[in-house]
RNA sequence: GGAAGGGUGGCCGAGUGGUUGAUGGCACCGGUCUUGAAAACCGGCAAGUUAAUAGCUUCGCAGGUUCGAAUCCUGUCCCUUCCGCCA
């Protein structure tokens, strides 16, 4: 979330920055109710103060009748107050919930249409062969018997298939590693708090794309990013710790709910898929540069296996709640002739941070709410219909680029 | 799942109704001493809110009792140990 104070000082920056995200939030009205809230707060605080101070004159001697009957008003005074703020500051919360982060200024303005292409790289190739019917055929894949046990879109990965994501994976460990990032495993399951501080829909949200847990306040998680972020919730980290750069490794739910029209055949998009998260905390000043450090990894995880692509700076309006600017990287699909997401990876300031209550302390002392990055390194599925569709040949084998050969013995195809 | 015990400041650990936001120790910072360091001694040292070194809040969390709660009651979460179950 953002501070309650930048958006009293930068009212219209907010209100602007939100429209462009395509968010509807009355600014005004917030400030209105963080008046009444300071108001209020105002009121319970000094009388707070006068029950200390009766308190105070009552220890050690027997207290007289008058004080006691003065501290009994206090106490009924407080008891009608302090409900009455508390239920203020819930409601200003949960509207500050619904503010997304400021975009950048060199964000694109306008909806998804509108993202500009900043990048690319690779030669275009002309024909491609469609992982669905090429993995099926081959037995690698079967979607038939996913659904049978789990329902539509689900799947099960065999043999070439399944050993590719293994070594896919293999191949982003050793490159996120070599940046100096620590691998780790994580919580497949979030509790509320976190889904909602990372900037996701809430559970009672109707637009909420997570899995949840009946009688449990536990969410599948859509993405490493929230566990990750959750890792450091309520610390405080020393300057000179920074910058905390970690890969999570993890299974991912999604529902895909209102994805009509949007590209879902075969593994491009489906209800659970595994994920190399990259995750960086860091100090505000370092945000901008850390975030086209990432963006150059996953360019370097592309180059690397040899997929065309290129890197798109993502619109305002097409921009989460967290993010203040987003790359996206869009791998050429030569089977749908169009470019197509494969990762991606997100500045999100100190926005996750705040409502997570993760903090620096500075070598002089002071402390600040720090920024937090995430970005894919490989997300196998769809990592994985790229390869085919680039690598496969019709009705025959499946070249392995040369960096995943290791992983296969030194093979050259499948 | 059953039983018992426990959650206090960066860490350890006192504290069972009234200057305890919290004794003490460790760590850390500053100083004295020393050629330097160590030791010893002196001083400082939680966070949030706030214009504030005023006030208020915070002893896992949420309620309750009371004029007053770290301390009593209820619920809940987490941890430890034992039993059961289990990859």
């Amino acid at each position: 979330m953002l501070d309650i104070n930048f958006i009293r000082n930068h009212q219209s920056l907010v209100e602007k920055s939100s429209h462009e995200k395509g968010y509807s939030v009355n600014i005004s009205d917030l400030l209105m109710l963080d008046d009444r809230r300071k108001a209020l707060l105002q009121t319970v605080e000094s009388l707070r103060r006068e029950r200390n101070e009766v308190a105070g004159q009552m220890k050690g001697g027997k207290p007289s009748p008058e004080l006691i009957a003065k501290g009994k008003a206090i106490k009924e005074e407080l008891a009608k107050k302090e409900p009455e703020l508390s239920s203020i500051e819930q409601e200003l919360s949960d509207m500050l919930q619904q503010v997304p982060n400021i975009i950048f200024e060199d964000v694109p303005l306008g909806g998804e249409e509108c993202s500009v292409e900043i990048s690319n790289w690779g030669k275009k190739r002309e024909v491609g062969v469609d992982h669905l019917d090429y993995a099926t055929q081959r037995g690698w894949l079967d979607f038939e018997r996913g659904a049978k046990v789990a329902g539509a879109k689900f799947y099960y990965l065999k043999d070439g298939l399944a050993l590719l994501e293994n070594a896919l994976l293999q191949f982003g460990l050793k490159k996120v590693t070599e940046h100096g990032f620590h691998y780790m495993t994580v919580p497949d399951m979030v509790s509320s708090r976190i889904l909602e501080g990372c900037g996701f829909n809430p559970r009672s949200s109707k637009q909420s794309d997570e899995y949840y847990i009946e009688g449990e306040d536990l969410a599948m998680i859509a993405t490493a990013e929230m566990p990750l972020t959750g890792y450091h919730m309520d610390e405080i980290i020393d300057e000179k710790e920074l910058p905390l750069c970690y890969a999570g490794y993890s299974a991912c739910f999604r529902k895909e709910a209102g994805t009509y029209g949007k590209y879902t055949r075969g593994l491009f998009r489906v209800h659970q898929f595994n994920k190399l998260e990259m995750y960086v905390f860091c100090l505000p000043e370092d945000s901008k540069k850390t975030h086209e450090q990432i963006r150059e990894i996953e360019e370097e995880i592309w180059q690397e296996i040899g997929i065309p692509y290129r890197v798109i700076n993502i619109a305002a309006g097409d921009l989460g709640a967290p993010a203040a600017k987003k790359y996206d990287i869009e791998y050429w699909s030569p089977v749908n002739q169009k470019y197509q997401e494969l990762t991606s990876c997100s500045n999100c300031t100190d926005f996750q941070a705040r409502s997570l209550n993760i903090r620096v302390r500075r070598e002089n002392g002071s402390i600040e709410t720090l920024h937090t990055l995430n970005g894919t390194a490989i997300s196998l599925a769809r990592t994985m219909v790229a390869l085919i569709e680039n690598y496969a040949e019709p009705e025959g084998k499946l070249k392995i680029p040369s960096v995943l050969q290791p992983y296969f013995g030194g093979a050259t195809e499948l």
